[in-house]
RNA sequence: GCGAGGGUAGCCAAGCGGUCAACGGCGGCGGACUCAAGAUCCGCUCUCGUAGGAGUUCGUGGGUUCGAUCCCCUCCCCUCGCACCA
């Protein structure tokens, strides 16, 4: 670790009671429509870790930034405060869930501060406080008002392990593992509450393309997660049981159905299974959905056509899965992967009814002995339908047989609540033996949890007083519900919260929601693609629907920060790579933590931890505060020599040049940082600022700079360094002598032509360049002197010619410009090179403009070969050195 | 298998039709400073070249274009998500 002055713990805590003093973050409720910045809102673990770091270090930036530039900015937190660790955590050190989680509430709150993260805390929420989670409750009796609430007997995810339900989306990988604890998952029959989320089947999947500020992968893997298929319905007589509906999308090949399949639990198979052994034997022994093999048993029984009348097979099969279309399907083995290896296994016909378009003649049928043809193409062997393409099939079989309508398929599953834990929101349902499962009245609200048990089940089911209750319908003895919520129903609203969040009345202000909502900027881990922000979206459309909020999406731009790994690994405890955030706070201090990550890689990316890179980006900051600390004191003598009447300091016509320079790279700097900042790449406005650190160091270093110039340099890379590092910003804020906070300071403003700077940059790097490879390849030692000339008038005007005109023959163009055809020789060799480079022709700065940024910039190449330069313009050169200037290109003659 | 995103010099990584031998960082090499080391600063880091030049490069093979790292197609590889989905 470095030995010089830098005292980050000193600066940092000073600031951070400084700004808790003053407030500077409170979102006062009169505002009318702040920019709402918002990264999710933690699980209370204990303990923040580089991954929450990073998160809440891109929101903070960007919320300074804006808040900088003038916006309101509303910048809350708040806590994920229920969930299983808790419970777990409580159990195994004899305390409980509420104590534990406040007690990691509390710590991760210093921390929180201790990183500068600037919220306003008068708005933080905590889910597990009866305050909030009454609103899950509330919000439960109003979605069951709307119909959207369901109760019923389901198979369900029950992790053994964790002694609960999980839902469909916290069952992971194909062997169906515990997300949260990996121990296999199990099914179980239980009665379970749903939220009917798949009635925004449709709305959900289709508002997705309007999400234009959401990362395409998300988008994407929300619309695969909905799953939405159009196909047909249609149903197959079954003897003595009836019709039995079957989904397909493939209704064009129904002429080559030669079986028929359903699901072993489905209730013909169940009914059958009662009075045959071998189907009985088959479902409760050999069925294996999981295997590869698709297995099954003949029932003897067969089915009806509806396209052909023809009577086909009906199986059991276990690759007929009861909760995908209907649980039973038609089998055409010639154009189904599936049905075909079971075909071949069993032994059923493969009847090609499709054949691939044929270029020319009549089409003809594929060979499906190996392998199935699942492409569309035209039909055959269809009666009647033979010659039709698959698409026209689809929609005149639909039409045309009684039986079958179109229809759609989601993948998309009801939303299982039911928790059968402690430490959530109980679900507000009281059980009467007389009326069934009654809602508790508004009134009555919240339901609060009692005290915790430790016990081995439920321990709301081991809480006898709290459970015994009457009925609020029929005031007859009657028992609470026991199970609690998914804490997604927590996540799913709370950034609604946050408009209003002690309100007394509702959930949350509508007005205030209605002007402050969206979110504009939302950012989190990517792992919530699915569960989280599909389930607060259909949260938020639920609520435009019923309760007047006046927005169906709640996040306008959502950004998926990429992980923190060290040496390409995540980072995780069993692998032991872990990178301590507060041990990183104790070195280095908040703000190295902050500048590194965010110069380190575009927030969506991953990068690699690296102390290297942390040291590094600590030394700048210590180098960035001893320049304005030099400045500083170097400024206060001279003012007071000013102050004396000794009259300003004369600059040298030299310094106005460099200057100059100067002038334009801190404009330039400023105007490009604050675009990359809007666009949230901070790893390039970072780069940008450094660059002008570099700049003002090297000028320094060079001669005694014009302290006007200087200082608005230092301001401004102060303040472009104060979103991201804001304690250093603050404290170097206030050595240069200005009031008040850097946080609430005016971002600085630059107005630039980007085309323009980038030219201007191009030329002088080209040209210091150019001066290298010359010294080099020619082998001078010790340049003596270096001229530089700028290109004479006639060339700009002939490359301008060039780039407008599009004459077969340029030089002819050219020639008709008497001022050109007088250049003789010169003209014509010019015009050739032109000719040649014809398509690749851009413009470049003016001849004047040219002189003026190679002028402003020949310090920085006497600086680095010790040798006075000579940026000459054409009219003052001499022949011989302007045949190889070029617009663009000056001539360079060095002299040794 | 389907879908999304990628493959750029020793490594990480920007660029996404001409200004590209290709920003930046790390590592390596040389120089300044220093008794020395570290830190810092200045260069170099595909090949050849005694005046800014030439040659060969951006996963593979094709194509479009006056011109491709950048656009289109084929294939190979990586990462992520979904998947016996009817």
């Amino acid at each position: 670790m470095s030995d010089a002055g830098y005292d980050h713990a000193t600066v940092e805590r000073r600031w951070q009671a400084a700004w808790d003093e003053a407030n500077v973050y409170r979102t006062p409720d009169d505002v009318e429509d702040p920019t709402y910045v918002l990264g999710m809102y933690p699980y209370p673990s204990g303990k923040l870790h580089m991954g929450h770091v990073r998160n809440y270090t891109i929101t903070d930036a960007y919320a300074r930034f804006r808040r900088m530039q003038g916006d309101d900015v509303l910048h809350p937190m708040g806590w994920d405060a229920f969930g299983l660790p808790a419970e777990n955590a409580a159990k195994e050190r004899d305390t409980n869930p509420r104590d534990w989680t406040f007690d990691c509430i509390e710590t991760m709150t210093e921390q929180m501060e201790s990183m500068g993260f600037g919220y306003d805390w008068d708005r933080e929420i905590t889910t597990c406080t009866p305050d909030y989670y009454q609103w899950n409750q509330w919000l439960f009796s109003r979605f069951y008002e709307e119909d959207l609430v369901e109760r019923r007997d389901a198979e369900v995810n029950w992790c053994p392990h964790c002694e609960t339900v999980l839902a469909d989306e916290q069952v992971e990988g194909e062997a169906e593992l515990c997300w949260r604890c990996d121990t296999p998952v199990e099914q179980r029959e239980l009665e379970q509450w749903f939220l009917r989320i798949t009635e925004y089947a449709d709305d959900l999947l289709e508002a997705i393309d309007d999400l234009e500020g959401w990362p395409n992968s998300v988008r994407q893997m929300q619309r695969n997660w909905i799953g939405r298929q159009y196909g047909a319905e249609v149903d197959f007589g079954i003897e003595s049981h009836g019709p039995v509906t079957a989904f397909t999308t493939r209704i064009d090949t129904i002429h080559g159905a030669t079986f028929f399949a359903l699901a072993p639990d489905h209730p013909i198979s169940e009914e059958l299974a009662e009075g045959d052994e071998e189907i009985r034997r088959f479902i409760e022994e050999e069925a294996d959905p999981d295997g590869d093999e698709p297995n099954g048993v003949e029932t003897g029984l067969t089915a009806t056509n509806p396209a052909t009348g023809e009577e086909i097979p009906v199986y059991v099969a276990d690759f007929v899965l009861s909760d995908v279309g209907t649980g039973a399907l038609m089998a055409v083995p010639a154009h189904d992967e599936r049905d075909h290896a079971f075909a071949e296994k069993n032994d059923i016909e493969i009847r090609p009814v499709i054949a691939p378009e044929p270029d020319d003649g009549e089409p003809e049928a594929p060979d499906v002995e190996d392998e199935a043809f699942t492409e569309d193409g035209v039909l055959i062997d269809s009666g009647e339908y033979s010659g039709l393409e698959s698409e026209r099939a689809r929609e005149r079989l639909t039409e045309d047989i009684d039986s079958a309508a179109a229809a759609a398929q989601y993948q998309l599953r009801d939303w299982g609540i039911s928790r059968q834990r402690y430490w959530g929101t109980p679900i507000p349902v009281v059980h009467c033996d007389d009326c069934g499962p009654v809602m508790v009245p508004e009134e009555d609200l919240p339901v609060e949890l009692p005290e915790f048990i430790n016990t081995t089940g439920n321990p709301l089911d081991a809480a006898e007083e709290w459970k015994q209750t009457t009925c609020p319908d029929c005031g007859g003895p009657a028992e609470r519900e026991t199970d609690t919520m998914d804490t997604f129903v927590d996540s799913s609203w709370y950034f609604l919260r946050y408009v209003s969040p002690g309100l007394e009345e509702a959930p949350f202000d509508l007005e205030r929601a209605n002007d402050w909502m969206p979110v504009d900027q939302y950012v989190g881990g990517i792992e919530h693609a699915v569960m989280h922000l599909l389930y607060s979206r259909f949260f938020t459309k639920v609520l435009a629907d019923y309760e007047g909020l006046e927005h169906r999406e709640p996040f306008t731009n959502l950004l998926a920060q990429g992980m923190v790994q060290l040496e390409g690994e995540k980072m995780s405890k069993s692998k032991g790579n872990v990178v301590s955030p507060q041990r990183i706070v104790e070195e280095y201090g908040a703000d190295t933590a902050r500048l590194f990550m965010m110069q380190a890689a575009q927030p969506e990316r991953d990068f690699d931890w690296s102390e290297e890179g942390v040291q590094s980006t600590y030394a700048f900051l210590e180098r960035l505060q001893g320049m304005v600390e030099e400045y500083v004191a170097s400024a206060a003598p001279r003012a007071a020599e000013d102050a004396s009447g000794q009259g300003p300091r004369a600059d040298e016509p030299d310094d106005d040049a460099i200057a100059s320079y100067v002038d334009a790279e801190i404009d330039a700097t400023v105007a490009i940082a604050t675009a990359e900042y809007d666009d949230l790449t901070f790893n390039k406005a970072l780069r940008e600022t450094q660059d002008l650190v570099r700049t003002l160091r090297q000028y320094v270093d060079y001669t005694e700079p014009h302290a006007e110039t200087y200082e608005r340099g230092l301001s401004a890379v102060v303040r472009l360094l104060a979103p991201v590092a804001p304690h250093i910003a603050e404290e170097l804020h206030e050595t240069l002598g200005n009031d008040g906070f850097v946080a609430e300071a005016a971002w600085p403003t630059a107005e630039i032509d980007r085309d323009r700077v980038e030219k201007r940059r191009q030329l002088v790097e080209n040209t210091r360049e150019d001066i290298r490879d010359i010294v080099d390849v020619a082998g001078i030692e010790d340049p003596t002197g270096i001229e530089v000339v700028v290109a004479p008038d006639w060339k700009y005007d002939a490359l301008e010619i060039a780039i407008e005109s599009d004459a077969d023959n340029l030089i002819g163009e050219l020639m008709s410009e008497s001022h050109i055809r007088e250049q003789g020789d010169a003209a014509a060799d010019y015009g050739q090179d032109l000719q040649a480079e014809r398509e690749a022709l851009s413009m470049t700065l003016g001849p004047e403009d040219e002189h003026a940024a190679l002028e402003s910039a020949a310090w920085l190449i006497e600086r680095e070969f010790d040798a006075p330069v000579d940026v000459v313009r054409a009219a003052d050169a001499d022949e011989a050195a302007l045949a190889n200037a070029e617009p663009g290109r000056p001539a360079i003659e060095i002299d040794d």
